[in-house]
RNA sequence: GCGAGAGUGGCGGAACCUGGCAGACGCGCUGGACUUAGGAUCCAGUGCCCGAAAGGGCGUGGGAGUUCAAAUCUCCCCUCUCGCACCA
């Protein structure tokens, strides 16, 4: 009887029997033969139900997880929640609700939802980061970092959001505005908690190198956010007081054409100098307005600002005396904070000289063009050239001479060679509520103090005003911070700071591998058989933040001796945004889609489809695009009930399956299993429609379709789960699942053709197509091709000087010289 | 400005890795069949132009090049998206 599809009469009820049957537990035993894969999924935050993105990245990685049980694979594909944080924190208060319950709601019906969709997560091993029994492990690696130097407080000007009222890593404002709320962003000098991983720039920028299964454009990004450059170091005195000021430069071969030397405003010498020369009054101004404005508006403003500083510094190359300037447009945080300038080759110091009227020295010329002077030029020279006016090294050509300064600097003692990182430190501390506790103790006489390992964790008190306002909410609790110290027993008082959420999501696919594990935050053997992870999949919004501190993270602990890799995700999947209209979905804007109501309506199959059929995973998905009208019935819908009818119809035919089905049931196997391996699973689906089609076709004619049937219901298993299982077990018959069925495997000799098409092109141009035999030969070809009714018209009157035979595909017959 | 990626029908996209039938598959649209009038289903057509048809011409952002042959390889240009953005 040829079946209607209809999910929601089967959909609800395997996924109660699949959780029966277990059938998605990870093995542990390590007597299991079985080659182990972890298929991981970046886990979601719960600041509310499922959204279109989560459908479709969880809907790639389920794929990723039931291809690689059918082949036969002990998968590991566990679900948790990045619960702690600002996203939850600030939904659970906008709505009058305290964090933790708030959080908890949304995690039950996130967890149903994904229930609900089919994916086929081990629960067993779910995961909560707002969990005492995970944060625990959180705070116990925060203070292995601690002992091991790599956690450290210090006084440096951050960022702070004024709305959520909190400090920020650098990696978390975007183009000077909160990440989250969008608020732009201050500049305050502030005591914080940092993680060094400025220690691990060179490791995290090599290792990148082994990542050729990242896509280009994420390793791109944190290439450049790590941001090395190679130059030197070079000491520069100051006249008056004698004090030595380093500056960093990729240019040391530029120095003999050093005409003014630059503060940042913010340098700590800046004050002293100016006092020291009567020049405070003048340079005050500048200083206070850098350190009110935001970091747009400092951006924004006059480019080219600069006050004199009234003293002088000494060119270590050749002595001479240069006037300081204090100027915004030299950055505190990169290099040393000071510069030395060279005008006539970088073009910043060029604009900065010309409106001071500083002078402009040319000191490489272009090696085969007008020599530039520096009084009517109108922009740097940055390009190659001949170095002139630098005493022993005039006449060297740069950028050769760079390598050969440094090494004349480090010789003469007045530099060195030096390589510097745009990345900084990480700052870890935040001044909210609901994450966790930092798990330091403040003494009196003892000073920064870790809490005791046993007295983990650090409870994040539940009856406190989560509120935020400037100091952390713990700070204003009437008891929480006042402790003993660990180590005198004197009056100490608690870090009142809890930790960045990305510290929460930098170790938990660690313990995805030990559930549940006490005596640690995982156990080394469970994460060495498991990791490093087979196929990481994601949004590609985590391309620097989550990416990076993960593999910071990972090397830290294997330089710990807890793991024995250094990358923990070698391959990795970003799918593209689900947009509408050209515009992120929101609910103020209105256009919001969520996948559950789609459910609901089509069944989970259907949504999972469209959005892996829509285009390839990686591209954005424009949902006005694909969607069509909304009360239409979805294409894939449509699909799935030809798959039906014609599945079910083939269980009824008796007659004989027709050798064109068989033989392309065979080339579906093969291309199919290719596009999953390499991800391209909108092109699996079409292979799948086309093979479907041939069913339909072969059915009609009163032929057999059960092999086609059984190959087509299996190679569906990981995109649309309920409609195969529904079609394996109930109209194929099968006892157990087709989701541990073994995925179909190809007929080398049936998946190839018998038969091809010949083309016969005369001058390049198409004139005639053939049917051959596949192994036809040149000779044959050639003669079939000549003797074609396409091209007999096309050569009329024509000489043919060439015959070019790529037997059996093509024949081309050149007419023109 | 620097870096990365992308430009193919009315739409999403396929073919690009490996040069050889451009437009698979689906949506939409047009016409038809059927009917217990349904979220139907099925059949046919659907790049553009000329033509009744046969057939022909044009066609993958633009321009050059390599080649018997270019969406595909090379170079230049244009446009768009994303990321970074005074990083010395």
């Amino acid at each position: 009887m040829t079946r209607r599809y209809d999910a929601s009469a089967f959909e609800p009820a395997w996924v109660a029997r699949w959780e029966d049957e277990g059938l998605y537990e990870a093995v542990e035993d390590p007597a299991d033969p079985r080659p182990r894969f972890y298929a991981l999924d970046m886990f979601p935050y719960p600041s509310g139900d499922l959204h279109m993105g989560h459908a479709e990245a969880f809907s790639g990685g389920d794929v990723v997880a039931r291809y690689h049980w059918m082949r036969g694979d002990n998968v590991l594909h566990p679900i948790g929640w990045d619960a702690f944080g600002l996203p939850a924190e600030n939904a659970a208060i906008k709505r009058g609700f305290a964090p933790g319950p708030w959080t908890e709601a949304n995690i039950e019906q996130q967890a149903a939802s994904f229930k609900r969709m089919g994916m086929s997560f081990d629960w067993s091993r779910r995961l909560h980061t707002s969990d005492p029994d995970y944060y625990r492990w959180t705070q116990w690696l925060f203070l292995r970092f601690f002992h091991k130097g790599l956690a450290y407080r210090k006084e440096s000007p951050v960022n702070w959001c004024p709305k959520d009222a909190t400090v920020l890593a650098n990696e978390q404002v975007i183009q000077g505005a909160c990440e989250r709320c969008g608020t732009m962003v201050e500049r305050r000098n502030l005591t914080q908690w940092f993680f060094k991983i400025t220690d691990y720039a060179q490791r995290l920028l090599d290792d990148a190198d082994e990542l050729v299964d990242w896509p280009e454009r994420v390793l791109t990004m944190q290439r450049n956010w790590i941001g090395r450059s190679e130059g030197a170091e070079v000491t520069f005195a100051i006249e008056e007081t004698g004090e030595e000021i380093t500056v960093f430069t990729t240019r040391p071969d530029t120095l003999w054409g050093a005409t003014f030397f630059v503060f940042a405003v913010e340098h700590p010498a800046v004050r002293r100098l100016a006092e020291l020369a009567g020049t405070w009054e003048q340079v005050e101004p500048l200083v206070r307005r850098a350190d009110q404005t935001s970091l747009v508006e400092r951006e924004a403003a006059d480019t080219r600002e600069g006050v004199f500083l009234g003293v002088y510094a000494v060119n270590p190359v050749n002595g001479e005396r240069i006037p300081c300037y204090a100027a915004p447009y030299v950055l505190t945080g990169y290099g040393t904070g000071a510069i030395m300038a060279v005008p006539a080759h970088d073009q910043r110091d060029f604009e900065f000289a010309r409106r001071h009227g500083i002078e402009v020295r040319v000191v490489v010329q272009p090696a085969d063009d007008d020599p530039l002077d520096g009084a009517t030029m109108t922009e740097a020279f940055a390009a190659e050239g001949v170095m002139v006016a630098s005493g022993p090294f005039d006449g060297h050509l740069t950028p050769a001479s760079i390598a050969e300064v440094t090494t004349w600097l480090e010789g003469a003692g007045r530099g060195k060679g030096a390589i510097n990182f745009r990345l900084r430190d990480w700052l870890i501390s935040r001044q909210r509520y609901w994450g966790p506790p930092i798990p330091i103790v403040h003494c009196p006489t003892c000073g920064e103090v870790a809490v005791p390992d046993d007295e983990l964790p650090v409870r994040l008190p539940e009856d406190v005003d989560f509120q935020p306002g400037g100091e952390s909410p713990l700070a204003r609790h009437a008891t929480w911070k006042h402790v003993a110290c660990p180590t005198c027993g004197g009056e100490a008082e608690r870090d009142t700071d809890t930790l960045d959420t990305f510290v929460d999501s930098s170790w938990y696919f660690f313990r995805y591998c030990s559930p549940g594990y006490e005596d640690g935050p995982f156990r080394r053997e469970d994460v060495d058989r498991w990791m490093p992870v087979g196929q990481y999949t994601g949004g590609v919004e985590h391309a620097i933040l989550h990416l990076l501190y993960s593999r910071f993270f990972t090397k830290v602990l294997y330089d710990l001796e807890m793991v024995g890799f250094t990358e923990p995700f070698p391959r990795l999947m970003n799918q593209g945004q689900v947009i509408f209209d050209g515009a992120s979905m929101s609910k103020s804007k209105g256009n919001l889609v969520e996948p559950m109501p789609l459910v609901q309506r089509w069944g989970a199959d259907t949504v999972r489809l469209t959005m892996l059929f829509a285009g390839p995973f990686e591209d954005d998905i424009d949902w006005k695009l694909i969607a069509g009208d909304p009360d239409k019935r979805p294409g894939v819908h449509q699909w799935l009930g030809r798959v039906f009818a014609a599945v079910s119809d083939a269980v009824a035919s008796t007659g004989e399956e027709p050798e064109a089905l068989v033989r392309l049931t065979h080339k579906t196997i093969k291309g199919v299993t290719e596009d999953v391996e390499r991800f391209r699973l909108n092109t699996a689906i079409s292979k799948l429609m086309v093979l479907t089609n041939e069913m339909r076709t072969a059915l009609d004619a009163g032929g057999g379709a059960r092999a086609a049937a059984t190959a087509l219901t299996q190679m569906l298993a990981p995109l649309a789960p309920f409609a195969a299982e529904e079609l394996w077990r109930v109209e194929l018959g099968n006892e157990s699942s087709v989701h541990r069925s073994s995925w179909p495997v190809f007929d080398p000799a049936l998946a190839a053709d018998t038969s091809v098409t010949l083309v016969v092109q005369v001058d390049g141009k198409v004139r005639d197509k053939l049917e051959v035999a596949a192994d036809i030969t040149e000779t044959d070809a050639l003669a079939a091709a000549r003797a074609s009714d396409g091209a007999r018209r096309a050569l009329a009157g024509l000489d043919v000087r060439a015959e070019i035979v790529r037997a059996p595909r093509l024949v081309n017959f050149v007419t023109r010289s």
